[in-house]
DNA sequence: CGCTCCTCCCAAAGCGCTTTGGATGAAAAC
DNA sequence: GTTTTCATCCAAAGCGCTTTGGGAGGAGCG
């Protein structure tokens, strides 16, 4: 059933019914309910592609995953597409995932946008200097960013969490219970996020005069894998921090294994503060000991960017679009006043 | 730059400069090598649009991601949607993720179907009565199953992994070590995938006089929660378990997690096998005690699904599209002897 | 009653590509 | 030397929709 044959069967032109469908003005009521009646019982449906041919919008939103990044961030990016997906199909628009090796992923931007296969592009992950940000505007393709990139001074839409201030106050708050030797481990080094939770970890250290020391810092994929090493690299030194402040739940659960395996009790020889993303299938209430977190929904976030594009789209400002999202620390069970202290 | 242009700039016809680039006959190769050497310096990129409309091949597929449903899946669609991407990456295909509540997904694929928005599409977490494969097939879309609908008698392309056999062995595993108290936490129990793998165990329990206890089965989301309520429940009973099957690895960190607050040592006490889907960011073998796995590479499945789509649209019969996976049993320190045997 | 002004509808021109059905000229066949 | 036969190329017709630029006919006005 195309519009042609709608139209014949309607004994209307394909012009007043294409318009009565999409809602224009110039159709009386009862032809524009009549059209509707015989689309839905004849089932029509508009071939998308001609539409997007004829009007060039494409109601679809593409989103790069990296590869081999998404080995870093394999649940993040899972979780974070749900949360944009809930949002844009809303609107019924298409995502369109663009899976690519890393080193190609400006190729790839370049055809997504060439070929007109979307309307607008969602960036995660980015670095401070990322230069698909560059390469997006020269390429008139709009896009938000999930995340910052500090260097860029191309005006663009984004959101991020304020990872700074979570791992300032996670820390501040470990400075508190009475450690002062807190170790953390990060994520990727090259990633703005990271950089902005050591950032605010470092400051924290500094502002009690605690001179950050590099052996207590890694940084590394969000495996558990990561936080069983570089976790049980920690606690071999001597004296051996008495706090670790883990990226993400994945890396909590390998420093978690870390710390036992040394023989030691989470919450009482070594406290942890884990950031939390909100994974519904790792709830960090239901750990034991429980885990103190940051937590940020990324999830919600996705949501809440999904939004965003389409604001964009319908022509809000890019340079308008900025959100920096608080991060709740929750106090729970694996963090502790210093031992001996 | 369109092929319009692209077509005067070379003092040729569009037809020809079309023929030139995608390779047919009728064309010299001088001329072609000129068109696509100046294709390549101008920059032309066809409109991916232009082109499925023109000829009604979309060069995408599909994959329904029903959001509440991915929230039992989480980690497990984005590995699985890693490997599809890898596979389609090498074709130019672009995947296009349809969130979706579970109960539009019918009308969800009507729209993709009849919007031609998408090739074929790929099915995953099928129920044994699986709607949806009629539905598909009624509507003339390929589509491949990740997993099996046995009760569904129209024929279709389906790979799977021997789920039964997985479980059949692994509880053979545990009863030759002596254990005859064996809890399973199976997945969600309206999936095929679930219902195969206690069909396993049953049979593997019963093939040795042992009767299936249903305090001992459990069946729910794969998340740490889960498997540590139940894991809790079993470990209550008198006598309890001396050994469990987890439905995943996050169901066994649940698990791990009861065992350890009922006091009781893992691998000793009690013996755990948990279902390895081999995701990159939780490695069984750095678990303290590492883990006894059946292991299964969900993103090797998406890899070969994404080959098997391709096949599928390059018209290999659906009939013959089928693919069972064994399954590998690997043994850690998670599975022990049976204690006071 | 004549004129303007809406209201409602239509024909036709794209959107950018593929593909059918020839043309054209040169090489091969007679 | 003429007829075939290729090898190359082209004009034009779609694909299914939107949108521009009118055109009829009835209501409103004087």
């Amino acid at each position: 059933m195309r519009l042609k044959e709608l139209a014949k069967q309607l004994g209307l032109s394909q012009t007043t019914v294409s318009r009565a469908l999409n809602g224009y003005p110039e159709v009386s009521e009862t032809t524009r309910l009549r059209v509707n009646e015989a689309a839905g019982r004849l089932g029509y449906r508009p071939n998308a592609n001609a539409i997007r041919l004829a009007t060039g919008r494409i109601g679809a939103i593409g989103m790069a995953l990296p590869l081999q990044r998404s080995l870093h961030f394999g649940p993040h990016v899972s979780e974070f597409l749900s949360g944009i997906g809930e949002r844009l199909a809303q609107d019924d628009i298409d995502i369109l995932v663009a899976p690519l090796d890393v080193e190609d992923e400006l190729p790839v931007h370049r055809r997504l946008a060439a070929s007109k296969r979307v309307d607008a592009v969602i960036l995660s992950a980015p670095t401070p200097d990322d230069a698909r940000i560059k390469l997006l505007t020269d390429l008139g393709m709009p896009f938000i960013l999930h995340g910052r990139a500090d260097n860029v001074t191309i005006p663009h839409a984004w959101l991020d969490i304020d990872n700074e201030g979570a791992f300032r106050r996670a820390t501040s708050h470990l400075l508190d219970l009475g450690h002062r030797r807190i170790g953390m481990i990060n994520g990727p080094a090259d990633q703005t996020f990271a950089m902005h939770r050591e950032k605010g970890y470092r400051e924290a250290l500094l502002a009690r005069g605690v001179t950050p020391d590099p052996r207590l810092i890694a940084a590394g994929r969000f495996t558990d894998e990561i936080g069983l090493r570089y976790g049980q690299a920690m606690l071999e030194l001597s004296p051996r921090p008495t706090a670790i402040l883990a990226g993400s739940m994945m890396t909590a659960l390998g420093v978690f294994r870390a710390i036992r395996s040394a023989g030691l009790e989470l919450g009482k020889d070594v406290s942890m503060i884990a950031h939390d993303d909100v994974f519904p299938y790792l709830n960090a209430d239901n750990m034991v000991p429980s885990m103190s977190t940051t937590r940020s929904s990324i999830r919600a976030a996705g949501f809440r960017v999904g939004d965003l594009v389409l604001q964009l789209l319908g022509g809000k400002p890019r340079e308008t679009i900025h959100e920096l999202w608080p991060v709740e620390l929750v106090l729970r069970e694996s963090s502790g006043p210093a031992p001996d202290a």
